[in-house]
DNA sequence: TGGCTATATGATAATATAATCACATAGTAA
DNA sequence: TTACTATGTGATTATATTATCATATAGCCA
C-alpha cells in the first residue's frame, strides 16, 4: 500500500470514527430535517450537554457537522445529507446478521 | 430516546466501530473483488499477521466479514457488498470538506 | 513421528476515547 | 452594572482500543 493510499485510509477513518458511537449515530438521525439547537438535541438523545458538546464538536472536526449561532443558541446541522445513506448502508448489515443468527438458532433447535 | 431506539443506535454503532480503522478499510476495500486469505491481505495493507488477525476478527464479529478455512489457509470475505457504499459515502463528505477549506483558503490569500 | 507453514490468541503496555464535574465564556435582558 | 441562560472547555478518571511479542493450534508433507 502506498503512501498516500495509507493517508486516504487514515482520513476515511476519521469521518467513520466521528459517527461510530451511539449518542453521535442519534445525532445524525435527529438532525435528518434540518437544524437544531443543541439542548434540544440533548433532549431528544437524553445525554448530558457538556458531553452532548463533545460529541457535537468531534462530529464537526470530521466535517460532519456545521454549526451556526443565533443569540444565545448553536445550531447544529449535517454538513452533508449523504452521512444519512451510512443508516441504510448499516441496517442492510445489521439484518443479514439477524438472518445469520436465525439459521444457525434453527439448525439447533 | 426509548430504550429499543437506544439499542438499535448501539449495534449501529457497533457495526461503524467494525469498519472504523484505517487497516480495516483498506482490507474491505482489498476483498472488494472475493475472498483472499490472510497472508495475501496482510501484504496488500502492509500489517502485522497477529494485529491483522485481531482486526478481521473485530470485523467478523460485526458481521461485516466471513471466513472459510481451506487447508492451512483462511479466506475472508466481505458479507455484504454492500458495506462498500461506505466509501462512495465518506468520499462525498470527504470532497465536501475539501471544498470548504478552499474555499477558507481563497478567502485569505 | 517431526518439522514446516498459516493463522489465532494470551498477556502486556501504550494510547485513545468517553463521561463527569466544576468552571468559563458569550449573549441577553433587567 | 448584575443576574441569567445556553454552550463550551479543563482536569480528572474510567474504560476501550490497538500494537506487540511470545506462544499455541491446526493442517500439511516428508
Amino acid at each position: 500500500m502506498t503512501q498516500s493510499e495509507m493517508m486516504l485510509y487514515e482520513k476515511q477513518a476519521e469521518v467513520a470514527q466521528a459517527i461510530a458511537h451511539p449518542i453521535r449515530l442519534a445525532v445524525l438521525n435527529f438532525l435528518r430535517d434540518g437544524e437544531q439547537c443543541v439542548c434540544d438535541i440533548a433532549e431528544a438523545v437524553g445525554s448530558e450537554r457538556s458531553n452532548l458538546s463533545r460529541h457535537l464538536s468531534v462530529m464537526v472536526a470530521a466535517g460532519v457537522l456545521d454549526s451556526r449561532k443565533e443569540g444565545l443558541k448553536v445550531f447544529y446541522r449535517l454538513k452533508c445529507p449523504c452521512i444519512l445513506d451510512f443508516f441504510s448502508c448499516i441496517g442492510k448489515v445489521l439484518r443479514q446478521n439477524i438472518r445469520d443468527q436465525e439459521k444457525i438458532f434453527r439448525r439447533l433447535y
